[in-house]
DNA sequence: TGTGAGCTACCTACCAGTAGGAAGGTGCAC
DNA sequence: GTGCACCTTCCTACTGGTAGGTAGCTCACA
């Protein structure tokens, strides 16, 4: 355990925007190289081929993801909450100009060309975070917060395509508020009419 | 006026489905090259360089988008049944295995590093796409058909990424019946209950 | 005395793009 | 209708550059 952020940190860190930016074929070793200052051998040293790199880049970001949502619950006692502070998440990495794109959405428009062994994490991050917001939606219907038209599983998988397609306009558009404005009512429309009042009262 | 599909043509449709399946740095002028027969030096000869290839075959896909949904507008009456042809057609393309995303949602991820022009093209098409949406959801409101909670161009950006997320989660997950099951959901919401009923009795 | 991390130097394959010529068609002058 | 100029298309052959990846070394450090 290092204290300072080791080499295949940085490495990675480096690799994972200019994933976000360019997907799996938009970046190389030299461009790793030039970000981080050591030649590409060594870069070859700690991880052998590219696609190892990816996919341990992706279950790097898997596993964050997954403790992140996993301290929110503890954190956070209320699903509309919950809900809201993830979106957060993404407003902020937007607001702060750092990748305002989750790294899965990106290599999962790749998915046909990507190595199996990248396509299968990506799947199961997709998974995951589907099943993150269907334990959330289905806790807060129960609760009364939500009224939900569909099975929480679709409404989740509702959820997440808008605010993958709110990443692709806000970058089309290239105006990065536009993803707020587009999901930011998507889940004002799940809040029942009473709990709505009182978030419009603040 | 050439009868049968001119090499160009050829060459643009092959460049498309590869852009599809791998983005603008996901092929080259060999992937085209083998696809079709000709040589390498060839297709410089039909497009000199790569910008100006995508840029030509993004123009191309998005005149065809835009006559697309012209006709769409003339051969059918409702915005309703409008809207639900458009989602169709994707569905179809999904059904038939031929390319189930749309070049723009495709590079629209890649802005950052597309040639200028290009990512200028993809912005017009999103541009177009959105307002085309508008139209159609301002017409039904005005109707009786859709009852909507934000304001047109508002309820049409969330459309929009709705359907560009709902590709993504179909590419991650390799299921493209999950196309329809998020983004059908998403129209019927929008209708107004009297129209709603009459959906559901046929 | 290893072991990990970095280096130089190199490999093969591929990339986009260029030069220049062969084949075939079209239109025109005579 | 033969010859000629011109055009488009496609070709072979090549360039400079970059891709991912390897071999084998030095050096620090424990």
């Amino acid at each position: 355990m290092k204290s300072m952020t080791s080499t295949s940190e940085k490495i990675l860190d480096i690799a994972q925007s200019l994933i976000v930016a360019g997907g799996y074929n938009g970046f190389s070793y030299a461009d790793i190289s030039a970000a981080i200052g050591i030649r590409r051998a060594s870069i070859h040293h700690h991880f052998p081929t590219k696609a190892e790199l990816v996919s341990v880049l992706v279950d790097r970001y898997r596993r964050q993801a997954e403790a992140g949502l996993k301290s929110l619950g503890e954190q956070v006692s209320s699903p509309a909450e919950q809900l809201q502070s993830y979106l957060n998440y993404w407003q902020t990495c937007i607001r702060d100009a750092s990748p305002p794109f989750c790294v899965c959405a990106m290599l999962a428009g790749e998915t046909q060309m990507l190595p199996e062994e990248v396509a299968s994490q990506v799947r199961a991050h997709f998974h995951s975070l589907a099943s993150w917001l269907t334990s959330v939606l289905s806790a807060g219907a129960e609760q009364g917060l939500f009224r939900l038209n569909k099975r929480p599983e679709e409404e989740a998988q509702m959820l997440m395509a808008s605010v993958h397609g709110a990443m692709l306009s806000a970058r089309a558009f290239g105006d990065p508020g536009l993803f707020t404005k587009i999901v930011n009512p998507q889940i004002t429309k799940l809040l029942s009419p009473d709990c709505l009042r009182t978030a419009q009262s603040r």
